[in-house]
DNA sequence: TACAAGATAGATCGATCGTTCTAGCATTAA
DNA sequence: TTAATGCTAGAACGATCGATCTATCTTGTA
Protein backbone atom coordinates (compact mmCIF):
# COMPACT_ATOMS: atom_id res chain seq x y z
CA UNK A 1 0.00 0.00 0.00
CA UNK A 2 2.15 2.45 1.24
CA UNK A 3 -0.35 5.13 1.44
CA UNK A 4 1.80 7.54 3.90
CA UNK A 5 5.20 8.32 2.57
CA UNK A 6 7.49 9.37 5.47
CA UNK A 7 8.75 12.74 3.45
CA UNK A 8 4.67 13.44 3.39
CA UNK A 9 4.40 13.04 7.08
CA UNK A 10 7.15 15.18 7.60
CA UNK A 11 5.78 17.95 5.86
CA UNK A 12 2.41 17.66 7.81
CA UNK A 13 4.37 17.72 10.71
CA UNK A 14 5.90 20.88 9.66
CA UNK A 15 2.57 22.26 8.90
CA UNK A 16 1.44 21.13 12.27
CA UNK A 17 4.54 23.55 13.99
CA UNK A 18 3.77 26.72 12.51
CA UNK A 19 0.05 26.79 11.99
CA UNK A 20 -0.13 25.96 15.76
CA UNK A 21 2.07 28.89 15.95
CA UNK A 22 1.33 30.99 13.87
CA UNK A 23 -1.86 30.95 12.44
CA UNK A 24 -3.54 29.63 9.30
CA UNK A 25 -2.88 33.16 7.33
CA UNK A 26 0.58 33.97 8.98
CA UNK A 27 1.72 30.60 7.36
CA UNK A 28 2.92 30.93 3.97
CA UNK A 29 3.61 27.64 1.75
CA UNK A 30 7.16 28.66 1.55
CA UNK A 31 7.91 28.93 5.09
CA UNK A 32 6.62 25.00 5.38
CA UNK A 33 8.82 24.28 2.86
CA UNK A 34 11.74 26.25 4.03
CA UNK A 35 11.54 24.36 7.27
CA UNK A 36 12.24 21.04 6.02
CA UNK A 37 14.60 22.29 3.48
CA UNK A 38 12.19 21.12 0.74
CA UNK A 39 10.96 23.47 -2.59
CA UNK A 40 7.83 24.91 -2.95
CA UNK A 41 7.14 21.81 -5.69
CA UNK A 42 7.43 19.57 -3.36
CA UNK A 43 4.57 20.47 -0.63
CA UNK A 44 2.24 20.62 -3.63
CA UNK A 45 3.28 17.23 -4.64
CA UNK A 46 1.79 16.01 -1.56
CA UNK A 47 -0.91 18.53 -1.17
CA UNK A 48 -3.57 20.11 -3.95
CA UNK A 49 -3.03 23.05 -1.96
CA UNK A 50 -2.98 25.52 1.50
CA UNK A 51 -6.72 24.44 2.54
CA UNK A 52 -5.97 20.85 1.45
CA UNK A 53 -3.29 20.96 3.68
CA UNK A 54 -5.35 21.91 6.40
CA UNK A 55 -7.82 19.75 6.22
CA UNK A 56 -5.24 16.63 6.21
CA UNK A 57 -4.39 17.77 9.29
CA UNK A 58 -7.83 17.76 10.90
CA UNK A 59 -8.47 14.29 9.19
CA UNK A 60 -5.65 12.73 11.36
CA UNK A 61 -6.21 14.24 14.66
CA UNK A 62 -9.05 16.23 15.90
CA UNK A 63 -11.63 14.42 13.02
CA UNK A 64 -12.07 11.35 15.36
CA UNK A 65 -12.60 12.87 18.69
CA UNK A 66 -16.70 13.25 18.18
CA UNK A 67 -16.75 9.29 17.87
CA UNK A 68 -13.94 8.71 20.51
CA UNK A 69 -15.71 10.55 23.26
CA UNK A 70 -19.52 9.57 21.90
CA UNK A 71 -18.24 6.26 23.19
CA UNK A 72 -16.63 6.65 26.17
CA UNK A 73 -19.89 8.45 26.87
CA UNK A 74 -22.09 5.82 25.89
CA UNK A 75 -20.00 3.32 27.80
CA UNK A 76 -21.06 1.18 31.29
CA UNK A 77 -20.86 2.59 35.09
CA UNK A 78 -22.43 5.11 37.02
CA UNK A 79 -23.84 8.35 35.12
CA UNK A 80 -21.42 10.60 37.04
CA UNK A 81 -18.70 8.05 36.95
CA UNK A 82 -19.46 8.21 32.84
CA UNK A 83 -19.04 11.75 32.63
CA UNK A 84 -15.79 11.51 34.85
CA UNK A 85 -13.82 9.65 32.21
CA UNK A 86 -15.69 11.58 29.38
CA UNK A 87 -13.72 14.45 30.84
CA UNK A 88 -10.78 12.49 31.16
CA UNK A 89 -10.30 10.84 27.83
CA UNK A 90 -11.14 14.76 26.08
CA UNK A 91 -8.17 16.29 28.12
CA UNK A 92 -6.08 12.92 27.13
CA UNK A 93 -7.27 13.53 23.71
CA UNK A 94 -6.44 16.93 23.77
CA UNK A 95 -3.28 16.80 25.09
CA UNK A 96 -2.04 13.92 22.28
CA UNK A 97 -3.21 16.51 19.59
CA UNK A 98 -2.16 19.43 21.44
CA UNK A 99 -1.00 21.72 18.51
CA UNK A 100 -3.52 20.32 15.91
CA UNK A 101 -5.91 21.60 18.51
CA UNK A 102 -4.85 24.78 18.51
CA UNK A 103 -4.91 25.69 14.97
CA UNK A 104 -8.87 23.99 15.12
CA UNK A 105 -9.83 26.79 17.66
CA UNK A 106 -8.14 29.76 15.43
CA UNK A 107 -11.02 30.02 13.30
CA UNK A 108 -9.33 31.97 10.65
CA UNK A 109 -12.23 33.28 8.41
CA UNK A 110 -9.91 32.58 5.23
CA UNK A 111 -10.73 28.92 4.44
CA UNK A 112 -13.79 28.37 1.87
CA UNK A 113 -16.92 27.42 3.33
CA UNK A 114 -16.73 23.97 3.10
CA UNK A 115 -13.45 24.48 5.58
CA UNK A 116 -15.45 26.33 7.85
CA UNK A 117 -18.67 23.88 7.85
CA UNK A 118 -16.26 21.18 8.87
CA UNK A 119 -14.73 23.22 11.53
CA UNK A 120 -17.75 24.34 13.17
CA UNK A 121 -19.47 20.55 12.84
CA UNK A 122 -17.10 18.88 14.62
CA UNK A 123 -17.53 21.92 17.38
CA UNK A 124 -20.96 21.49 17.61
CA UNK A 125 -20.88 17.71 18.04
CA UNK A 126 -18.68 18.05 21.05
CA UNK A 127 -21.21 20.53 22.50
CA UNK A 128 -24.29 17.90 21.55
CA UNK A 129 -22.42 15.54 23.49
CA UNK A 130 -21.67 17.49 26.38
CA UNK A 131 -25.39 18.52 26.73
CA UNK A 132 -26.37 15.12 25.87
CA UNK A 133 -24.35 13.57 28.99
CA UNK A 134 -25.82 16.65 30.95
CA UNK A 135 -29.15 16.59 30.75
CA UNK A 136 -28.88 12.51 31.76
CA UNK A 137 -26.63 14.12 34.97
CA UNK A 138 -29.61 17.02 35.18
CA UNK A 139 -32.40 14.22 35.03
CA UNK A 140 -30.74 12.22 38.00
CA UNK A 141 -30.95 15.44 40.00
CA UNK A 142 -26.56 16.18 40.00
CA UNK A 143 -26.90 18.81 38.17
CA UNK A 144 -29.22 21.46 39.46
CA UNK A 145 -28.73 24.74 36.98
CA UNK A 146 -31.22 24.73 34.12
CA UNK A 147 -29.04 26.44 31.66
CA UNK A 148 -27.43 23.35 30.17
CA UNK A 149 -25.65 24.87 27.57
CA UNK A 150 -24.33 27.53 29.45
CA UNK A 151 -22.77 25.06 31.70
CA UNK A 152 -21.48 22.81 28.34
CA UNK A 153 -19.88 26.23 27.15
CA UNK A 154 -18.08 26.63 30.43
CA UNK A 155 -16.83 23.05 30.72
CA UNK A 156 -15.42 23.61 27.49
CA UNK A 157 -13.58 26.58 28.50
CA UNK A 158 -11.86 25.44 30.98
CA UNK A 159 -10.82 22.12 28.73
CA UNK A 160 -9.69 24.26 25.58
CA UNK A 161 -8.19 26.82 27.71
CA UNK A 162 -6.02 24.15 28.85
CA UNK A 163 -4.20 23.95 25.34
CA UNK A 164 -3.22 27.20 25.55
CA UNK A 165 -1.25 26.91 29.32
CA UNK A 166 0.22 23.83 28.93
CA UNK A 167 3.42 22.95 27.91
CA UNK A 168 4.38 19.71 30.47
CA UNK A 169 5.99 22.35 33.13
CA UNK A 170 7.17 20.58 36.34
CA UNK A 171 5.98 19.78 39.42
CA UNK A 172 2.91 18.21 38.32
CA UNK A 173 2.27 15.53 36.25
CA UNK A 174 0.03 15.34 33.51
CA UNK A 175 -2.76 12.96 35.17
CA UNK A 176 -2.05 15.19 38.20
CA UNK A 177 -3.52 18.41 36.26
CA UNK A 178 -6.47 16.37 34.88
CA UNK A 179 -7.22 15.41 37.54
CA UNK A 180 -7.25 18.67 39.35
CA UNK A 181 -9.10 20.26 36.08
CA UNK A 182 -11.92 17.49 36.73
CA UNK A 183 -12.31 18.83 39.90
CA UNK A 184 -12.68 22.46 38.91
CA UNK A 185 -15.30 21.43 36.58
CA UNK A 186 -17.62 19.46 38.81
CA UNK A 187 -17.13 20.94 42.24
CA UNK A 188 -15.68 24.54 41.44
CA UNK A 189 -13.26 26.50 43.30
CA UNK A 190 -14.41 25.87 46.35
CA UNK A 191 -15.08 22.05 46.37
CA UNK A 192 -11.80 21.49 44.07
CA UNK A 193 -9.56 19.43 46.70
CA UNK A 194 -6.32 17.67 45.38
CA UNK A 195 -5.81 15.07 48.42
CA UNK A 196 -8.96 13.31 46.31
CA UNK A 197 -6.81 11.13 43.88
CA UNK A 198 -9.95 9.24 42.40
CA UNK B 1 -7.44 70.14 22.17
CA UNK B 2 -9.51 67.73 19.64
CA UNK B 3 -7.67 64.60 20.14
CA UNK B 4 -9.60 62.11 18.62
CA UNK B 5 -11.42 63.33 15.22
CA UNK B 6 -14.55 61.05 14.58
CA UNK B 7 -12.32 60.08 11.12
CA UNK B 8 -9.80 58.64 13.50
CA UNK B 9 -11.91 56.48 15.55
CA UNK B 10 -14.32 55.12 12.56
CA UNK B 11 -10.96 53.85 11.30
CA UNK B 12 -10.06 52.01 14.54
CA UNK B 13 -13.54 50.91 15.16
CA UNK B 14 -13.36 49.49 11.10
CA UNK B 15 -10.03 47.60 12.24
CA UNK B 16 -11.57 46.39 15.61
CA UNK B 17 -14.22 44.62 13.64
CA UNK B 18 -11.99 43.12 10.99
CA UNK B 19 -9.33 42.06 13.21
CA UNK B 20 -11.43 40.64 15.71
CA UNK B 21 -13.26 38.61 12.58
CA UNK B 22 -10.04 37.74 10.48
CA UNK B 23 -6.95 38.07 12.58
CA UNK B 24 -4.45 40.34 12.19
CA UNK B 25 -2.72 37.95 9.52
CA UNK B 26 -5.80 37.80 7.65
CA UNK B 27 -6.99 41.72 7.54
CA UNK B 28 -5.15 44.16 5.04
CA UNK B 29 -4.96 47.86 5.44
CA UNK B 30 -7.24 47.84 2.32
CA UNK B 31 -9.58 45.60 3.69
CA UNK B 32 -9.95 48.20 6.22
CA UNK B 33 -9.88 51.11 4.44
CA UNK B 34 -12.26 49.63 1.98
CA UNK B 35 -14.85 49.15 4.86
CA UNK B 36 -15.47 52.54 5.41
CA UNK B 37 -14.39 53.31 1.26
CA UNK B 38 -11.55 55.46 2.40
CA UNK B 39 -7.74 55.35 0.83
CA UNK B 40 -5.13 53.49 2.03
CA UNK B 41 -3.04 56.65 2.91
CA UNK B 42 -5.61 57.62 4.68
CA UNK B 43 -5.21 54.81 7.52
CA UNK B 44 -1.61 55.86 7.48
CA UNK B 45 -2.13 59.12 8.09
CA UNK B 46 -4.40 58.36 11.58
CA UNK B 47 -1.79 55.55 12.37
CA UNK B 48 2.23 55.10 11.26
CA UNK B 49 1.67 51.32 10.50
CA UNK B 50 -0.66 48.32 11.16
CA UNK B 51 1.01 46.95 14.09
CA UNK B 52 0.68 51.17 15.72
CA UNK B 53 -3.01 50.33 14.75
CA UNK B 54 -3.23 47.35 16.38
CA UNK B 55 -1.69 48.79 19.99
CA UNK B 56 -3.69 52.00 19.31
CA UNK B 57 -7.08 49.46 19.72
CA UNK B 58 -5.38 48.14 22.82
CA UNK B 59 -4.35 51.38 24.36
CA UNK B 60 -8.27 51.94 24.88
CA UNK B 61 -9.87 48.66 25.45
CA UNK B 62 -8.12 45.66 26.89
CA UNK B 63 -5.11 48.24 28.61
CA UNK B 64 -6.62 49.55 31.97
CA UNK B 65 -8.24 45.73 32.37
CA UNK B 66 -5.66 44.84 35.41
CA UNK B 67 -5.97 48.12 37.10
CA UNK B 68 -9.70 47.98 36.58
CA UNK B 69 -9.89 44.56 37.99
CA UNK B 70 -6.90 45.30 40.75
CA UNK B 71 -9.42 48.01 42.39
CA UNK B 72 -12.24 45.79 42.48
CA UNK B 73 -10.19 43.08 44.17
CA UNK B 74 -8.71 45.55 47.26
CA UNK B 75 -12.17 46.59 48.49
CA UNK B 76 -13.74 46.06 50.93
CA UNK B 77 -15.43 43.25 52.34
CA UNK B 78 -15.15 39.63 52.78
CA UNK B 79 -12.99 37.71 51.01
CA UNK B 80 -15.27 35.79 48.78
CA UNK B 81 -17.36 38.52 48.66
CA UNK B 82 -14.47 40.73 47.17
CA UNK B 83 -13.84 37.86 44.81
CA UNK B 84 -17.34 37.19 43.78
CA UNK B 85 -17.16 41.48 42.68
CA UNK B 86 -13.76 40.58 41.13
CA UNK B 87 -15.37 37.90 38.64
CA UNK B 88 -18.72 40.04 37.81
CA UNK B 89 -16.23 43.00 37.32
CA UNK B 90 -13.65 41.07 34.67
CA UNK B 91 -16.96 39.70 32.69
CA UNK B 92 -18.22 42.96 32.58
CA UNK B 93 -15.22 44.41 31.12
CA UNK B 94 -15.29 41.15 28.52
CA UNK B 95 -18.70 41.83 27.13
CA UNK B 96 -17.87 45.13 26.86
CA UNK B 97 -14.50 44.97 24.55
CA UNK B 98 -15.52 41.69 23.46
CA UNK B 99 -14.44 41.88 19.84
CA UNK B 100 -11.36 43.91 21.11
CA UNK B 101 -10.26 40.85 23.69
CA UNK B 102 -10.92 38.39 20.72
CA UNK B 103 -8.09 40.10 19.46
CA UNK B 104 -6.03 40.41 22.13
CA UNK B 105 -6.39 36.39 22.87
CA UNK B 106 -5.25 35.57 18.90
CA UNK B 107 -1.80 35.79 19.86
CA UNK B 108 -0.32 36.32 16.39
CA UNK B 109 3.38 35.67 15.81
CA UNK B 110 3.50 38.06 13.01
CA UNK B 111 3.69 41.06 15.72
CA UNK B 112 7.13 42.77 16.74
CA UNK B 113 8.97 41.61 19.99
CA UNK B 114 7.58 44.86 21.28
CA UNK B 115 3.67 44.05 20.46
CA UNK B 116 4.12 40.64 22.13
CA UNK B 117 5.50 41.92 25.20
CA UNK B 118 2.80 44.44 25.93
CA UNK B 119 0.07 41.29 25.06
CA UNK B 120 1.94 38.81 27.60
CA UNK B 121 2.47 41.46 30.41
CA UNK B 122 -1.04 42.06 30.70
CA UNK B 123 -2.30 38.49 30.69
CA UNK B 124 0.71 37.99 33.09
CA UNK B 125 -0.59 40.60 35.12
CA UNK B 126 -4.59 39.37 34.85
CA UNK B 127 -3.12 36.05 35.93
CA UNK B 128 -1.19 37.44 38.86
CA UNK B 129 -4.14 39.02 40.15
CA UNK B 130 -6.27 36.05 40.22
CA UNK B 131 -3.42 33.66 41.76
CA UNK B 132 -3.00 36.71 44.56
CA UNK B 133 -6.78 36.64 45.80
CA UNK B 134 -6.79 33.32 45.86
CA UNK B 135 -3.87 32.89 47.96
CA UNK B 136 -5.78 34.96 50.50
CA UNK B 137 -8.91 32.91 49.83
CA UNK B 138 -6.79 29.80 50.29
CA UNK B 139 -5.51 31.40 53.77
CA UNK B 140 -9.05 32.04 55.26
CA UNK B 141 -9.74 27.84 54.21
CA UNK B 142 -12.40 28.72 51.55
CA UNK B 143 -9.75 27.05 48.65
CA UNK B 144 -8.98 23.69 49.53
CA UNK B 145 -6.03 22.79 46.50
CA UNK B 146 -2.77 23.49 46.55
CA UNK B 147 -2.51 24.49 42.87
CA UNK B 148 -3.39 28.05 42.88
CA UNK B 149 -1.92 28.78 39.19
CA UNK B 150 -3.81 25.42 37.80
CA UNK B 151 -6.99 27.11 39.47
CA UNK B 152 -6.42 30.41 38.28
CA UNK B 153 -5.92 29.09 34.70
CA UNK B 154 -9.03 27.17 34.68
CA UNK B 155 -10.95 30.22 36.11
CA UNK B 156 -9.78 32.18 33.17
CA UNK B 157 -10.42 29.84 30.36
CA UNK B 158 -14.23 30.21 31.69
CA UNK B 159 -14.18 33.45 31.09
CA UNK B 160 -12.02 34.40 28.04
CA UNK B 161 -14.29 31.04 26.45
CA UNK B 162 -17.25 33.51 27.33
CA UNK B 163 -16.07 36.01 24.80
CA UNK B 164 -16.04 33.07 21.95
CA UNK B 165 -19.50 32.07 22.70
CA UNK B 166 -21.54 35.24 23.61
CA UNK B 167 -23.33 36.66 21.11
CA UNK B 168 -26.60 38.43 23.14
CA UNK B 169 -28.74 35.06 22.11
CA UNK B 170 -32.30 35.72 23.82
CA UNK B 171 -33.36 33.63 26.71
CA UNK B 172 -31.48 35.01 29.16
CA UNK B 173 -30.02 38.62 30.54
CA UNK B 174 -26.54 39.39 30.30
CA UNK B 175 -26.72 39.62 34.09
CA UNK B 176 -28.21 36.02 34.22
CA UNK B 177 -24.97 34.65 32.34
CA UNK B 178 -22.45 36.40 34.51
CA UNK B 179 -24.32 34.77 37.50
CA UNK B 180 -23.99 31.36 35.67
CA UNK B 181 -20.55 31.51 35.36
CA UNK B 182 -19.63 32.62 38.50
CA UNK B 183 -21.58 29.87 40.19
CA UNK B 184 -19.76 27.38 37.98
CA UNK B 185 -16.45 28.99 38.99
CA UNK B 186 -17.20 28.77 42.49
CA UNK B 187 -19.54 25.71 43.05
CA UNK B 188 -18.68 23.58 39.67
CA UNK B 189 -20.88 21.80 38.04
CA UNK B 190 -22.91 19.83 40.37
CA UNK B 191 -23.25 22.73 42.52
CA UNK B 192 -24.06 25.25 40.45
CA UNK B 193 -27.48 26.50 41.20
CA UNK B 194 -29.34 29.16 39.26
CA UNK B 195 -32.24 29.71 41.64
CA UNK B 196 -29.72 31.44 43.91
CA UNK B 197 -29.33 35.00 42.38
CA UNK B 198 -26.83 36.84 44.63
C1' DT C 1 18.15 -1.83 -21.93
C1' DA C 2 13.79 0.96 -22.25
C1' DC C 3 9.84 2.98 -20.34
C1' DA C 4 6.48 4.66 -16.92
C1' DA C 5 5.52 6.71 -12.57
C1' DG C 6 6.80 9.20 -8.58
C1' DA C 7 9.55 12.76 -6.47
C1' DT C 8 12.10 16.87 -6.60
C1' DA C 9 13.91 21.77 -7.80
C1' DG C 10 13.67 26.16 -9.93
C1' DA C 11 11.66 29.67 -12.65
C1' DT C 12 7.73 32.14 -13.10
C1' DC C 13 2.75 33.69 -12.97
C1' DG C 14 -0.71 37.23 -11.48
C1' DA C 15 -2.50 38.88 -7.15
C1' DT C 16 -1.97 41.02 -2.96
C1' DC C 17 0.73 42.58 0.86
C1' DG C 18 2.61 46.82 3.84
C1' DT C 19 4.32 51.03 2.83
C1' DT C 20 5.74 55.39 0.51
C1' DC C 21 5.43 59.16 -2.68
C1' DT C 22 3.25 62.87 -5.00
C1' DA C 23 -0.22 65.91 -5.62
C1' DG C 24 -4.65 68.04 -4.94
C1' DC C 25 -8.25 69.98 -1.79
C1' DA C 26 -9.99 72.32 2.35
C1' DT C 27 -9.46 75.32 6.18
C1' DT C 28 -7.25 78.75 8.87
C1' DA C 29 -3.80 82.42 10.13
C1' DA C 30 -1.13 86.28 8.83
C1' DT D 1 -3.69 87.45 -1.03
C1' DT D 2 -0.44 84.23 0.55
C1' DA D 3 1.36 80.63 3.33
C1' DA D 4 0.87 76.85 6.20
C1' DT D 5 -1.34 72.93 7.86
C1' DG D 6 -4.47 68.91 7.95
C1' DC D 7 -6.87 65.60 5.21
C1' DT D 8 -7.58 62.95 1.21
C1' DA D 9 -6.89 60.03 -3.12
C1' DG D 10 -4.27 57.50 -6.36
C1' DA D 11 -0.21 55.66 -8.33
C1' DA D 12 3.57 53.13 -7.47
C1' DC D 13 7.43 50.52 -4.84
C1' DG D 14 9.56 46.09 -3.62
C1' DA D 15 8.36 41.98 -1.20
C1' DT D 16 5.71 38.10 -0.65
C1' DC D 17 1.68 35.36 -1.39
C1' DG D 18 -0.66 30.81 -3.43
C1' DA D 19 -0.21 28.35 -7.34
C1' DT D 20 1.59 26.51 -11.90
C1' DC D 21 4.80 25.04 -15.38
C1' DT D 22 8.77 22.74 -17.05
C1' DA D 23 12.56 20.00 -16.50
C1' DT D 24 15.28 17.00 -14.27
C1' DC D 25 16.34 12.93 -11.23
C1' DT D 26 15.25 8.45 -9.04
C1' DT D 27 13.05 4.13 -8.78
C1' DG D 28 10.82 0.03 -10.17
C1' DT D 29 9.32 -3.01 -13.83
C1' DA D 30 9.36 -5.48 -18.09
Amino acid sequence: MAENSNRRDEVLETAIDLFSQRGYAGTSIRDIAKAINRSVSNVYHYFENKEDLWLAILEYSVKGLPDKLRNVAHGDGEPLDRFRRLLKAHLEASVLHQRESKIFFIDEERLSPKGKEINRRIQKEILDIYVEQLRILQSHGLVKTKNIKVLAFNMLGTINWYLRWYHARGGMSEEEVHEEIIAFVLYGMCGSDSSNDT
